[in-house]
DNA sequence: ACTATTTCCTGGATGC
DNA sequence: TGCATCCAGGAAATAG
């Protein structure tokens, strides 16, 4: 489940593998639940266009484009288990695989995404804007203010990408344990103080994550089908019952918003 | 303007 | 072993 750390890492991956490469032709899927524009607005923008820039905004992975002068952009949404494959053309072709691009290296681009929960889109230039703040730009007074009047659970505000971009299960999770802060905590109940070491939380586990390649559950891996390790260092996620690594306490698990939320009873208030 | 709930999707795990 | 059921969850849609 690729958040902020594992789409990172693979926006890195791609980056090395594709940047300067031209877009010949592109094949789409007939599934439609993958894309977000039309299938015919994305092959049109994407044929003939090379790649420039590949970078991460939120959990999105950005490609610039440019075709003749005129720029646009790629946009990949991984959802749950959307993959990016950079294969030669006489690799297999997985099972669900909704999107194959050819490259003029002789390479293809391949988007395999078994449940069908990632995105693909094309917009002009400018119009991408993903609402929300960057997590690991933002400054503490504007964080602080996030969470202003939210009479909502800490941990879905966390997970509102209108708010912040790129904060997922895990990352929240974690962020809340180290941070000493229950998920279920109204978010306006929350003190400044405890809010200052949210901030600081958030942060620091992302760049951990992403140092360490992000958290392979499920079927993670990187552009270069490598295995992240964040998941060693995980605290409370995917713990439940087992003793917290701080004090011992057995690591509750609680559904918040419909997503299961981890932490310690004793070590969070 | 917010917030809570439901829906989409498949593979792997679990239960009988 | 086999079959049915449940569960994972990001974000959009829906409802309040």
């Amino acid at each position: 489940m690729p958040e902020l750390p594992e789409v990172e890492t693979i926006a890195r991956g791609l980056a090395k593998r594709v940047t300067g490469d031209v877009i010949e032709s592109v094949w789409l899927g007939q599934k439609k639940e993958p894309l977000k524009s039309s299938a015919a607005q994305i092959a049109s923008t994407l044929e003939q266009s090379r790649i420039g820039h590949v970078r991460r905004m939120g959990k999105h992975i950005v490609f610039d484009l440019d075709r003749r002068k005129k720029e646009s952009k790629w946009i990949v949404h991984l959802g749950m288990t959307g993959r990016l494959q950079v294969c030669d053309p006489q690799t297999e072709i997985a099972k669900h695989t909704h999107a194959i691009l050819k490259l003029s290296s002789g390479r293809e681009l391949r988007f395999v995404d078994p449940r069908r929960f990632g995105r693909l889109s094309v917009t002009a230039s400018a119009e991408f804007d993903a609402l929300g703040i960057e997590p690991l730009e933002i400054d503490l007074d504007r964080f602080i203010f996030l969470f202003h009047g939210r009479k909502t659970p800490i941990k879905s505000a966390l997970l509102n990408q209108k708010l912040l971009r790129g904060v997922g299960n895990i990352y929240a999770d974690e962020s809340l344990f180290r941070a000493g802060i229950r998920p279920r905590r109204r978010a306006a109940t929350i003190t400044r103080d405890q809010l200052a070491r949210l901030h600081a939380a958030v942060k620091e586990v992302l760049r951990e994550a992403i140092a360490l390649g992000g958290s392979s559950v499920s079927d993670y891996v990187n552009a270069d089908g490598e295995e992240g390790f964040f998941q060693l260092q995980h605290r409370v996620y995917a713990r439940e019952g087992e003793p917290c690594l701080v004090c011992k306490t057995p690591i509750k698990r609680v559904v918040i918003a419909g997503r299961s939320s981890h932490y310690c009873p004793k070590c969070q208030k």
